[in-house]
DNA sequence: CTGAAAGCGCTTACAG
DNA sequence: CTGAAAGCGCTTACAG
């Protein structure tokens, strides 16, 4: 083919829009571009920000993701998995929504890569993860830059691991004598708190760190409904950044935020270079969070 | 091959687990088994029971569904659209939070079946969305049953086409000289909504129709502030069922579901269907709207 | 009924 | 450098 023709067809290959066919490559190459993220988060509240960062960091590479939304189901998070093998997957990113918890399938023995995130993985894999430990300094750390001395942290149950990680790091911050208030994950857990802290006659506080922003939301609820002006007279900080409450809360909540898209784009970046056979350091990898100010605390015309 | 190899086979390929490439035998079936579920809505209120009703649907059919986030980038949209495209996918359902607007992506010259669910589609398409005036009348009519006669609607934009097929339809309930007032979808607006209500010295509502639940909390919250009693004195529905918001409200909301995933399921085997041949009448399919009994406007002891 | 061959749309390795 | 052939893992249509 002389040159002249080759440049024809080029061009003509573009004019009428040839693309190869994926599949057909996909079977020699033994690469189908594909890889799957399975999750158990129904209400997609750490699923769509990962996603979000593996597409966006896979979408360049020319990968696109199964997403598989498997609840807690076995049997049908077995039927999803063979699915995308069927499917020659490239690799499996599985999203959990809590550390110390498995997903109700096991991905171990597969003949390809894993990547978990948010979820145990098993021994030996990688696992991507929030520091929760130095996003709960941070919220402590604030409150104390801005003179609160008597916190309280106002967090969910004791039994998740990310709940007593929070609290070991809040209570070398402000303190080993600091109270700890285990809960659930709601803002009627935040309402409850705030009237029990109100109502025993104790010290009251100036600074509530929240394990999550509906409880944050509630605790503010709360502290309004009793005439307590935040940030003036307590000041109050929330885990999540969960945009659609932190926003919403009155006055506007000052949160850390878990970076979960950096997250997503870690773990897509990760299947990818094992699917290619790069070799990847097993073992757990914790990114910082980040402190996001709003107006729950005061310090927001601070500038910093 | 005589009939005890071929149980020896079939034995031995269960035994291995062997399972058939998907990506042969798409080479000659020409089906991919999988589609792309194309989505602008960032939070993903609307495509998450939507991708799952998709997904329940069609799992049973062996197809994986490849989800897309495009936001409002016509250039990332395009190339997700390529990379489906390559990937051979049979079908794609584009979503969007509203109807009245397009996805920044033109599908309508593909080679491959696509359905739209809550976004405008091209036409001669099939369009899924939920019957938005018989959605408001269910609402209406129940504030009407519980005997509530000064009805108010606050709702969101006007410009939306939802909001105004709700408003009339609330209209035709309550009567056309029912007030309407048109705002933004946030809970702040149920809060100046109340404030301007309750100030203007005017008849004040017993009956309020929120345009979604986030107003809804909004109005609710500003009405416990006055020392309004919700719903002794003032019935309160929204519109959504977005858990999140409706089951934490105080008194937890009586609100309209969508049925977004009963939505999908059929969104999904609409574009099997199509992607199978077989043809399929295009228009527009209204699905019926579901009313949420909770405690916001009494009745909830009723047992209806 | 059984078994070998052709072919889906590509890419890679090889002969000319 | 160019072009034809082999082969990825299946399924389908056909000859025996």
């Amino acid at each position: 083919m002389g040159l002249e023709t080759r440049e024809r067809v080029k061009r003509i290959a573009a004019e009428i829009g040839y693309r190869p066919n994926a599949l057909a490559r996909g079977l020699l190459s033994k690469r189908s571009f594909t890889i799957g993220l399975l999750t158990n988060d129904t209400y997609g509240r750490f699923t769509l920000p990962v996603m979000a960062g593996i597409s966006d960091a896979l979408v360049d590479h020319g990968v696109s993701v199964f997403l598989c939304a498997i609840e807690e189901d076995p049997a049908l998070a077995q039927i999803h998995v063979e699915a995308m093998l069927d499917k020659q997957v490239d690799g499996i990113i599985a999203t959990g929504k809590r550390l110390d918890r498995r997903l109700p399938v096991d991905l171990s023995n597969l003949n390809v890569p894993v990547v978990y995130a948010f979820t145990e993985g098993a021994s030996g894999s990688v696992t991507f993860r929030s520091d929760d430990a130095q996003g709960a300094r941070l919220a402590v750390e604030w409150l104390a830059k801005l003179g609160r001395k008597r916190m309280v942290h106002v967090t969910g149950p004791e039994n998740f691991f990310s709940v007593r990680e929070r609290a070991d790091a809040y209570r070398r911050v402000a303190g080993e004598e600091r109270p700890v208030l285990f809960g659930v994950w709601s803002e009627t857990w935040g309402h409850e708190a705030v009237a029990r802290l109100w109502s025993d006659g104790g010290e009251k506080p100036d600074g509530i760190f929240c394990g999550n922003d509906q409880i944050a939301r509630g605790v503010i609820d709360a502290l309004r409904e009793r005439g307590i002006r935040v940030p003036q007279d307590v000041s109050v900080v929330g885990f999540d950044n969960w945009e659609i409450v932190a926003a919403q809360t009155r006055p506007p909540l000052t949160t850390v935020d878990m970076e979960l898209k950096e997250l997503g784009r870690q773990a897509g970046l990760t299947v990818l270079a094992l699917a290619e056979g790069r070799s990847v350091e097993p073992g757990i990898r914790k990114l910082p969070c980040r402190l996001v100010v709003r107006q729950s605390c005061g310090g927001d015309t601070l500038g910093i």
